[in-house]
DNA sequence: CAGTCTTGTGAACGGCGTTCACCGTAAACG
DNA sequence: CGTTTACGGTGAACGCCGTTCACAAGACTG
């Protein structure tokens, strides 16, 4: 915004070059399932712990940044398995979309944990500055915008909804491009946190293991959430087709 | 079971107390936001950290004990909350444990965290067991019988479900007390699930802070969950009185 | 009493986040 | 051009951490 050219100079270049370098140094650990550290991440990187003091605040800092990271590459998944589908079947989309945050959330545990089950550091404002960008937030409301777009489900009023509530959806502080959705149907948002409250309850205690490994695996409270969610977006004649979408999805992962 | 009474040794009951004493001090570091431990919890007992390797595997074992042990304290608060209402009305019941445990969940975010937001360790055999004994999901369960009980709201025919949730409903590994449901009404541990799922969906979401303050503090969306899962439990008419008990008991902490 | 088993200790290892003084070198400046 | 400055790195150190191990003192057992 303030600068619309970046004439970036060699060091800033470098600069820059060194941090990729140390997300997806990071990254790498993640994926092979070791520890997250500074030292383990200046080691990978050959240079030594200290060194990463130039780059990142603390060692949380680098979590968030990672985590941010991690949420902007599997949104890419996640937008990918979307575009599978054609663009006249917004519901085909969304629920492809949601049904790979499930298998990458159990295919990525570390990093599902990492970006979306860790407890955000009181007013940390680095994470709370990325979290309000984050990237997957903007590609499911997308996404269920165009199934509102498409269906013209009925949302709530925003006048029928508790105070806080709109005041929440007028000025959002979290992941969300409402500024598509026209005034009378701002209560999309509300429709859309609702969505994310129950697929996040799954998910997470999914991946947390906290639920019966049957269960789990089969992916059924999965689809069952689903299930019940759809009909409030005007899918109830699609459930059939879409529980048939994510099974396939769902099987083609574990066989 | 095997043992009948319990001869209880002098030593015996010295290393019984030993450890409830090592919970005991794991709990005070936690309640003052201190780090959890070994060195940390020797301290406060006086003793040394390699001392409680006579008590604990490891560090991940004394982890596993004090969640537990968290789990059945806070599950007492829980039952008192139902208990401020009569039995005659089982879904204020219900709703006031429910509520409890999401304004717990705020009050003792660490404690939350630790033991409902723990990737519970790759078939870390003390943990799973203890999980399977889990007393929170035992209230939780009969609470919820006895809503049933009341109103017999329809449950879903074993039969209807999918063949995995069958199979996981007819011998549960979770916590549920399912002897007290006839058989035909087996459907109704399904109902149970769902509704936990939701119900953590809200309130992870909120203590890890991935939600708009104005939502969690105004615990709107918890509110919200509550209201839409009612209706399927026969609770329709009773929403709005139930929403009215949700709504002081959390102004009564904020305020 | 002697012997064993239990429970504690202190020292040590390796690893962690973090700080600090220090040093080359690349950029910026006069 | 030379000089100065600031950046990006180092190694050493501090105080934590989990964990191991040899060892000692005490409590039970026969």
């Amino acid at each position: 915004m303030t600068q619309a050219e970046a004439p970036l100079s060699r060091r800033e270049r470098q600069r820059e070059a060194t941090f990729t370098e140390i997300v997806a140094a990071s990254r790498a650990l993640l994926a092979q399932d070791s520890e997250l550290s500074l030292r383990a991440v200046a080691q990978q990187m050959g240079m030594t712990a200290p060194a990463l003091y130039r780059y990142v605040a603390n060692y949380q800092e680098l979590v968030d940044l990672v985590a941010f990271e991690i949420d902007k590459t599997a949104t890419a998944l996640f937008a990918a398995a979307a575009d599978a589908y054609p663009a006249e079947d917004p519901a085909a989309r969304l629920v492809a979309a949601i049904t790979e945050f499930r298998m990458w959330a159990h295919t990525h545990r570390r990093e599902f944990v990492l970006t979306f089950a860790n407890p955000v550091a009181d007013s940390s404002c680095v994470r709370r500055e990325l979290i309000t960008s984050a990237t997957s937030g903007h590609l499911m409301t997308d996404l269920m915008f165009e199934v509102w777009a498409d269906r013209q489900f009925d949302v709530p009023a925003l006048a029928d909804l508790p105070e806080t509530v709109q005041e929440a959806i007028r000025t959002p502080l979290m992941p969300a491009k409402i500024d598509r959705i026209p005034e009378e149907s701002r209560g999309l948002a509300w429709a859309y946190i609702q969505g994310w409250t129950a697929l996040y309850g799954v998910v997470a205690l999914e991946v947390m293991g906290h639920m019966d490994p049957r269960l789990i695996e089969s992916g059924e409270m999965f689809i069952d959430v689903v299930t019940r969610f759809a009909p409030s977006m005007g899918l109830e004649g699609d459930v059939p087709r879409l529980v048939a979408q994510m099974r396939e999805r769902i099987r083609a992962q574990s066989g």
